[in-house]
DNA sequence: CCCGAGGCTGCAAGCGTTTGCAAGACTGGT
DNA sequence: ACCAGTCTTGCAAACGCTTGCAGCCTCGGG
């Protein structure tokens, strides 16, 4: 039997085309393969292929790519309760660090069929909870998050009960969800023994929010690098936010006081404010304080000077997490896991000798 | 009668936590206020909420909120086959000039209760298709578009057929949609006019790719405003992408023959390339040569030297471009419409009178 | 020759909503 | 008191797919 087509798809598109174009069903499929839905249905689906005849699946397969059908994903999400789709919560697409991140991700995941619903929170709290809840309603299979704020009750609750999610960027330890981050311990670490390599033995940090577990990682790296070279760990400031204006504000205070030699600052953007910072005291970079900085923000290196920095795999970061994701969700892997991807300290013009 | 709930929902909360949380349905709400889910259903649906009783309505909500119950788009979505989800194409979220648009569509659109579904095309025709697909698989009801490639043939028909699509930051003409960019051609007349002001009479143009609307656009708009000024106008030199390379590439082949005082470069990226081009022939800019960007990306203002560039709005042109798809969606405007946002010169450092 | 066991396929229910249709309850006018 | 019209609500059928169950057919062994 020779699979008949209904005329409206056999139908010669028009010069004129028509405003609607109706896409053909699974019913249609199976009418004209000459097979019940039910059987186009497992034909159709990898898993349940080895169920019907080899020879019904050929002429299924044949009919349902004359026709260009394409399951419909609506239906069969209402029917399966799972979605292919992940959502991804990130503060702030327009923070440099993001972009790389979730264009991994999304890769990643499109590699595999899945497609991912973004939603930007600016880390409050309503409006994590809003997209949160709306992604849930809207039947993702599982969450990468990249907000750190895990204190939200709705992602706690969701996280305990067994909601695939996995967190990248941030740490946590109050919960066992997957994580993956750069080892932001080695990179300070690094960036310590160059500077002190240089000659620097007055070292400041300017950390950046510690609620936010960059932050709180990366000062406890600086202090225990110190203590590991047997200097003074409490030349310590801590910045509002990661944003170029805190990271002035802290710096000024820190200028207010005894100079330092040498900044380590808890981010590109924390250390381009206190570019300006250094620059409103007259001081000049890297002739009287080095600084580094830390991401390796596109561009970075095109400051004035340069900014000496830490490099850290960000599209990979997305790759690795939603991978992790994948697992989760495929239910090989159940235990949550602690993935730390290497990084480099890219070593650039803000950094030099201590004068004199 | 008072709403008597199931029991598995006034259950109290285990410590232990039940793995999965079984989401209220519309029938549970009906039920529960003691109406059939029809009438629930109208009750809590905006448009159709005047056709029941005020008290009824009432009562459902209560009930609705008290089982903290939401509606599940994807039953609805296949009953109404409207998703509340719109399709964003970009070519590469990495690259700095998106973000910010992404960023100003995701607001717009979310304060109407849609989502967004975004994709990387990497300007591959072949992941542009099969996004595109994809994408109307999951019946999103209209699309973003913003890779210039609307010789796609499936786009090129949907957008025939009157699928619902505004394109953001690239212009054709040969189809009517509507269109949200930047006034390039004001702003590349502002830079010419600045140049001049200088002093400049040997202007050259790196333009980007011209089968790039904006290469294109922008590089009849500076013969455009040459002529007007009555210079040469043929002093130009087009690169094969919008990338560092290429521009350096470009600036390369320029300075080999007669090395003109003032260069406007058809992107910032064209035009860090540029100062690479420059460095290698030992020239100083603005010293020797001026350069002039396009788009004022995030930082280009701290390179060295700090970069005169024209400014984008690109937050608001990814806001206008959702305002327009919304009132298309909503049946409110049909007809295309060109929308053009004013840009804006920000003087910098890297432009100066000419040498001599 | 009969019967049990597989291998394929069809049947039908149901996922959670929306919506045309119709029935019941009122209203007011005559 | 009756009837037409208006409100309010219920009924049931979809939307397009998946899947447990059951039935059919075929085949080989006893």
């Amino acid at each position: 039997m020779t699979a008949r087509l209904p005329a409206r798809f056999t139908a010669p598109r028009a010069a004129t085309l028509p405003p609607v174009s109706p896409r053909p069903t699974l019913r249609d499929v199976a009418t004209a393969a000459g097979v019940h839905p039910a059987t186009a249905s497992r034909a159709l689906n990898e898993a349940t292929r080895s169920l019907v005849r080899p020879a019904t699946v050929e002429r299924v397969r044949e009919v349902a790519s004359a026709l260009g059908y394409q399951v419909n994903p609506i239906a069969r999400s209402l029917k399966t309760s799972r979605s292919e789709t992940v959502g991804v919560l990130i503060p702030d697409l327009t923070n440099p660090l993001f972009p790389p991140i979730v264009r991994g991700i999304e890769d990643a995941l499109g590699a595999s069929g899945y497609t991912v619903l973004t939603a930007n929170t600016d880390n409050d709290p309503a409006r994590e909870s809003s997209n949160f809840a709306a992604m849930q309603a809207r039947q993702v299979d599982g969450f990468i998050v990249a907000t750190a704020r895990l204190d939200d009750p709705l992602m706690h609750e969701a996280a305990l009960r067994g909601v695939p999610m996995v967190m990248v960027n941030r740490q946590t330890e109050q919960l066992d969800v997957s994580v993956v981050a750069g080892d932001d311990a080695t990179g300070i670490a690094r960036t310590v023994d160059h500077l002190v390599g240089l000659g620097h033995r007055d070292i400041a940090h300017v950390a950046g929010p510690l609620d936010v577990s960059t932050g709180a990682v990366r000062l406890r790296a600086f202090r225990t690098a110190m203590q590991g070279h047997g200097l003074p760990d409490d030349r310590v400031v801590v910045a509002e936010a990661y944003s170029e204006a805190a990271g002035r504000t802290a710096s000024l205070e820190l200028l207010d006081g005894a100079v330092p030699t040498a900044v380590v600052a808890g981010n590109d953007l924390l250390a381009i404010g206190s570019y300006d910072a250094l620059e409103e005291r007259g001081l000049i970079c890297p002739d009287d304080v080095s600084i580094v900085g830390f991401n390796d923000m596109p561009f970075i290196g095109r400051l004035r000077p340069p900014l000496t920095s830490v490099r850290v795999p960000q599209y990979e970061l997305g790759v690795e997490a939603a991978r992790l994701l994948l697992d989760r969700l495929s239910g090989r892997t159940v235990t949550p896991r602690v993935v730390l991807l290497p990084v480099q300290l890219v070593v650039r013009g803000s950094t030099a000798p201590p004068r004199g």
